[in-house]
This record gives structure tokens, C-alpha cells and sequence, in this order.
DNA sequence: TCGACTTTGTGCATATCTTCACAAAGGCAC
DNA sequence: GTGCCTTTGTGAAGATATGCACAAAGTCGA
């Protein structure tokens, strides 16, 4: 792990706000079309769930972008989060795994809107090679190389099944991505410097299992912990 | 502001563990079939890709499962962890929106296996419903309350568009839901007591891209802040 | 120009999470 | 037994993140 230098104009915003940024940026777009000019840290926090303060020191992170007694600028501040998060360029990104969950990712609208351009789907399946999914022609896996390279891929979104992931991983990272969104139930091993987000749908439930269970079980005071004899 | 007062058995397990748990969980899902009986805490943080010393402290947070010298016992352990997290009873889920998302949804493999029984599919277009997914038959959403009461529904996943999300929202809270695990890119007001878990697949990307800019920028020293006059 | 009012930006206290480092606990060989 | 070896469980330090509370900075009406 690379050691954190603080510079003179220290560049590190912490990663909790860089996870809120989005969630930012999507209230001040909804704001944006219904025609808001200006917005209040403490309506932008409600609009975004979040703390006013959190909110505004977030925001302070990036500059002194508010004005005192008004507010944010929308427009502005929307311009100012979508720099810092790179959303002003376009990103290329190929979906390897064409199954039903890379078919929605293909199809879901909130990409295109944010810079984020498909430019290729692949499978391994020739039964799905040659499928048209949202205007692009299905490859085969094969072409995962050239595919990269040619249409200069920045980002790769693993939707394969868990066995394929690390295979398809490796490749990816050899034709030189680093940034990779993982969808696929495996912890992925890749080298530093290479960026892995990982997006698991059974752990998000099992996390709510937890808290329901603690709800149905009458409160943060549990009765009886060991029922009854479980030995090893 | 709640003094912690540490029980005898302190029951409070942080929510940082919590969310690592399904993480050892399928790790050591993934021993069990391959036959190991005894894992140490060095390889099973590795193959959770997490540091051992984190591990430990998580698992401490349970209770005292390991043997010094040997490490855990793998079947125990999975046990246990499956108790904490309440996968060792079924709960009854319902996917609202059955498009694209929500047909991969009902069609992940990933939640039949940890105690998680999908108990219904309900969407709003006519078109969709009485379509057979995954072995069951789409509803209508005027169906929503009678589902959910009918078949003790105590997990509402909501994979609609993002204009129906809130209101989808409303009502299964009116029938008695207090867990929610929200694909629409909304954020949900809810009343106290109610969980809202959410995935949001462009605001991955988004970080992504963060990380990506800075990379490419010439690492984390970054030359120029502000190349020309932006004003606002 | 001035004073009342609003809202930002941030210092500071607190809470939460991570990591180190090691004493204590147990297995195992002899 | 006894002593050596391994590995857990955890106290304490450090790092990060959160939230309060308020001075400073700006707007706006008169």
C-alpha cells in the first residue's frame, strides 16, 4: 500500500466522501431538472440522506465552492463533483458475461447518463455470441484482448459466473486495466496498483437477515444464547 | 446518546464485522467442499482477502471459537456465523419489479443456498405478469400486501424504476416490513426501525472512476489544480 | 452604510474501525 | 510431565470518520 504523503494542496479526499459523491451528484441532477438555481447544505443533505455537516464537510474537501448566507450553486456544484469523480470524460467499459445480470447492466440507463460508455459485451458461450444486447453484438471472450485495445476499455464489469471471474480477471489486467467492478461471488487476487470494487448481492441480504433477526428476537437483549448443548 | 454499558455477553457486534461475515462465510463454504477441517486465521483472511489480525478480531466478536495452536474448526465455524447472521433459519423474500434486474435476481443462485427463498415476484405491468420466472408465476403489485402478508414476506427486495421506488417503499412498510434491500436509484425515506440496504450499480462505476482519473493523472501528485479560469 | 439574518466552513470532541504486538492457551513430541 | 511450537484473543495505539457548535462571511432590506 502506497504511503499517503500530505501534499501542500493535499489531493486525498477520504474514501467515505468519495462514496457520497455520487449519491450527491444524483439529488443535485434531480434539483438541476426541476429547475433549482441554489441549494442549502441542509437540503441537499436531506435530499441525499445524509448530515448537513457531513455534507458540508464532504463538499469542503473538494474547495470552497458555497457561498455564506445563500447556499451551492447547483449547476456549479454539479460541474465541480462530476470533475473530481472524472464523470467529465468518457469511460469506456466492456461487460464480460452476458447472463441475465450482465443483460440488465447492459440495459440500465444510469451508465450512459454518467459517462460511462459500453463498448463491448462478451460471453464465452458461442450460443450467446452474436446476440444484439442494447445495440452492441455480443463477442466471444476470445476477443477480450483486442476488444480492450482497441476501443481503449478503461473499465471491466466481471459478470461471469464465480469459476470464470479470476480467468477473465487476470486477462484483463495483463491488457492492462485496472479498474474492475466485480459482480462474480469470489474474492478476486490481483496485484497493487490494480482497483477492485465488488458488488455481491447475497452478502447485502445476509446483512439485513442480521438486523431482522435482531428485531425479531425482541431487542438488543437476547435471553437465552446458548439454547441448548451445541458443542463440537 | 446511549452509554455502552458492555453485558456480561456483550451482544453488540460492530456493524464493520457484521459486513465482513458473509465474506468468511462463503470462504469457508468454499473449505468445506474442498474437505478442510481446520483453518487458521492467517489463511482464511487470506482467502477472504482480508488481515488476519481484523479477522480475529471479528470472529472474537462471536465468541471464542478458535483453538490456539490449531486455528477454527471449519464446519464450527460455518455453524456459528450462519446463527449470527440468521441463515440458519428461511426467510421468505419478494422481488417487486421484474425487469431486467429483477429477472436476474430471481434467477441468482447465490440466495437459495444461504436460507433465502424467493416467495414472490410482483410487477405492475400486465405484460409481465403471469410471465413464469424461475419457477414462479409474476403477480400483479395489487397483489403486493396480500403477498407479502399471505406468505411471510419479510424481506422486500425493490428492483422498479426509480419514479414507483418510493411508493413500493410505502406500502410494504404498511404491511409489516421492516427490511429492504433497494436497487432504484433513490434514496428512501423510511420511519425508525426500518433497514434500508442499497445497491447502486453507477455509483460503483463512479468511484471507480475516481481512482482511474487519479491513476491516470501521473499518481497522487497532481501538476496543475486548475488549468484555466473556471468561474462561476 | 449598517445591522439583522442566513448559511458556510471548520476546530474540536467523540465514536468507530484498523492494526500491531504479545501474553496466554493449547497441541504435540519425547 | 516438560518444554517447544503454533496460533488465538485482546489491550493499546493509531487512523478514520462523524457530528456538534460556532465564528466568519456573505446577502439583503432599509
Amino acid at each position: 500500500m502506497t504511503r499517503r504523503i500530505p501534499q501542500a494542496r493535499d489531493r486525498g479526499i477520504p474514501d467515505a466522501t468519495v462514496a457520497r459523491l455520487p449519491l450527491y451528484l444524483r439529488a443535485l441532477n434531480g434539483m438541476a431538472e426541476r429547475g433549482t438555481a441554489t441549494v442549502s447544505s441542509e437540503d441537499l443533505a436531506l435530499a441525499a440522506g445524509v448530515n448537513s455537516a457531513k455534507l458540508r464537510k464532504d463538499l469542503s474537501h473538494l474547495g470552497s465552492y458555497g457561498t455564506r448566507g445563500v447556499g451551492y450553486d447547483v449547476q456549479y456544484l454539479i460541474y465541480q463533483i462530476s470533475r473530481e469523480l472524472g464523470l467529465t470524460q468518457d469511460w469506456a467499459v466492456a461487460i464480460v458475461g452476458v447472463g441475465n445480470l450482465g443483460r440488465a447492466l447492459a440495459n440500465y440507463g444510469g451508465f450512459a447518463s454518467r459517462g460511462f460508455r459500453i463498448a463491448g459485451l462478451l460471453d464465452a458461450d458461442p450460443h450467446v455470441v452474436g446476440d444484439r444486447i442494447a445495440g452492441l453484438v455480443v463477442e466471444h471472450t476470445d476477443e477480450l484482448e483486442s476488444v480492450i485495445k482497441k476501443r481503449g476499455v478503461s473499465i471491466v464489469v466481471i459478470a461471469t459466473p464465480a469459476t470464470a471471474a479470476q480467468q477473465v480477471c487476470d486477462r484483463v489486467i495483463a491488457a492492462g486495466v485496472t479498474s474492475i467492478l466485480n459482480f462474480a461471488p469470489v474474492v478476486l487476487a490481483v496485484p497493487d496498483g490494480v482497483d477492485v470494487r465488488k458488488v455481491d448481492l447475497s452478502i447485502e441480504l445476509q446483512i439485513l437477515a442480521f438486523h431482522e433477526q435482531r428485531k425479531a428476537n425482541g431487542g438488543p437483549i437476547m435471553a437465552e444464547e446458548w439454547p441448548d448443548g451445541v458443542v463440537m
